[in-house]
DNA sequence: GCCTGGCACTCTTCGCATGCGAGTGCCAGC
DNA sequence: GCTGGCACTCGCATGCGAAGAGTGCCAGGC
């Protein structure tokens, strides 16, 4: 166990590390912190933690760097969350209200936090699985030709071509509309299979490979890998990262582009509070020298999707974190008002 | 005018430095071009060139690079566009036909676009006021709460809360719907705003205010600010643009940031061909040591949104042109099938 | 037992001089 | 108008030495 004081000396690293981005010493820290011991002292800490993996040294002759084991202990146990203050909440309101629809909302949320943050911003759009069905339209475009509209309690809107099998009139379609929303609307989208099973036999033989055909469009736009949708943002952001640039930038733009890895990242996120994710901790091998920091948003109680920040290991927790919940605090509020 | 050697120079020059990335010089150029002159004849040529303003020495003791000018001039008379291959056109047709919705075939495209010129690729969403409208759909959530969800022919989807001034009965909706779409269902949009105009006229004076109210939504969703969007990707090929990093990259990322930039870029090329902007062609500051390849694409003859590339002003111009047109040549396909 | 000042040591960084090579411009000759 | 030759200019890599930052360790003091 670490003794209280070696524990201030990590944090004073930590802090002055992310403030200075160089590696720093045992003079420039007794200086800047009132530990009230000599740089002597601080160096038998520093080797100390040292020893315990939590700081590093780029070179010898060097100051020192904290290690991913340093930051995930600063982030756990000698940081909070900075709460942001009243004229920024105030500002992430005004800017999160002007939107106009999901979209809009997605776009101004990626925005705020890229600004907020100065980091890469990744925000999900709400879940389908984990969202309740408003309202389920089916247009006729030609005889067998339906266009099928989906549209959540959270303001998404997918829709599809459906190809059918066989005519289908106005009626019918009307019919199947009807019956449809009033199975559906209101629900879980994760209900949606079960609750329509056996809608087909409601109808004629000859509609029901139609309806069929509608109802399985319906259900694929439902399955995981196709509904999951996000948008990043301040990715100029990375042009701040460090010196030593190609290597550094390159990875991580490939791993942003990459939704899949994205989702996962976000999706690994388990916690009901803020989640940090610090270097290796992350799995994929581009990120492994940033930390992503991520939340869970939703209208109510429960999360909907997730939102958070990319950016370098170092970076400054406590003022990532305050941002990040704040904003998910507010997307939720304008989600549930929408 | 120069003479038809000096013009070979050019091209040479051109094809070399996209080739190396390095300034190109005589010695070199006569052995990799059989040019049928000694290095001395091709000095004197360059001379000539520089003088001109078409190539310049970033110092003295270097070779060549072409200046805009010089690029200008090779895009214009020196080389053509360079055709897709069968085998690569193949591909992008299988590529984009696995969409199931607008947004995935935008999405695909920017990949497509980004893998094939391997540069930042930029596809803008169908246009609404050159759309024609398949469909309007007005649900009623609450009394008072009307949800607009609007259909073009390109399957764009928008859609918007209207929070109504009075209650509005279900048959007064469906009523507003049915006349609504009776009279611009398939009608262009800019087309919309006359066409409505007197629509409230034929409402009960309770039902008015409400009918105006979501004909006003109807037509802000319209305007041309907000109906502009689109989609970027391929950002990590910025990280091969040149050696000098950050200053290069950094001004691009942000220019990509800001959509009113990228907007305007697309929006100023006017060409029915495929067009090219070249270094300081480009207006925004940031984009200064880029060109933009951009083209317009449409379901039928008429161009609906742009989509392009944004790339070092030292590309492959011609193998860039061709993967644009070929690819907004079967987006366009694609778009008038579904 | 813990803290402290002192000191030798290590390594990186920077400035500077040097040599090399690439590429040019110009000129005289064909 | 083309060509070969030649002197010249720079940028770039290399090597060396001085400077500076920071460490580890040790002996002494509270």
């Amino acid at each position: 166990m670490l003794s209280e004081r070696r524990l201030q000396v990590l944090r004073a690293i930590v802090q002055d590390y992310v403030g200075t981005e160089e590696p720093v010493g045992s003079k420039a820290l007794t200086e800047r912190h009132n530990l009230g011991v000599s740089p002597a002292t601080v160096r038998n800490d520093m080797a100390a933690l040292e020893d315990e993996g939590y700081i590093a040294q780029p070179h010898t002759s060097a100051g020192r760097i904290p290690t991913d084991k340093g930051y995930r202990l600063f982030v756990d146990k000698l940081a909070g969350v900075k709460p942001m203050t009243a004229p920024e909440r105030r500002a992430i309101q005004n800017f999160l209200e002007g939107a106009v629809d999901l979209d809009d909302v997605v776009a101004r949320t990626v925005r705020l936090l890229a600004q907020l943050t100065r980091q890469v911003a990744v925000v999900q759009y709400p879940s389908l699985t984990r969202s309740t069905v408003r309202h389920v339209e089916l247009l006729s475009l030609a005889p067998a030709r339906v266009m099928l509209v989906l549209i959540t309690d959270t303001g998404r809107v997918e829709q599809r071509m459906v190809d059918c099998p066989a005519p289908f009139g106005e009626s019918s379609l009307a019919d199947l509309r009807a019956r449809l929303n009033s199975r559906v609307a209101g629900r879980r989208f994760t209900d949606v299979p079960t609750l329509v099973e056996d809608l087909p036999e409601a109808f004629e033989h000859e509609d029901r490979g139609t309806v069929s055909t509608v109802l399985s469009t319906l259900l694929e736009t439902l399955v995981e890998e196709n509904e999951e949708r996000l948008m990043i943002g301040g990715t100029a952001n990375l042009t701040r990262f460090g010196h030593d640039f190609p290597f550094t930038i390159r990875p991580v733009l490939e791993a942003l582009e990459e939704q899949v890895v994205l989702l996962k990242l976000l999706g690994e996120a388990k916690e009901p509070g803020v989640t940090v994710r610090i270097g290796h901790e992350n799995a994929h091998e581009g990120l492994n020298s940033t930390s992503v920091v991520s939340v869970g948003y939703g209208s109510g109680g429960e999360a909907v999707a997730k939102l958070g920040v990319v950016g370098p290991t170092r970076m400054d927790y406590p003022g990532t974190m305050g941002a990040v919940r704040a904003v998910a605090r507010y997307v939720g509020q304008i989600l549930a008002e929408s």
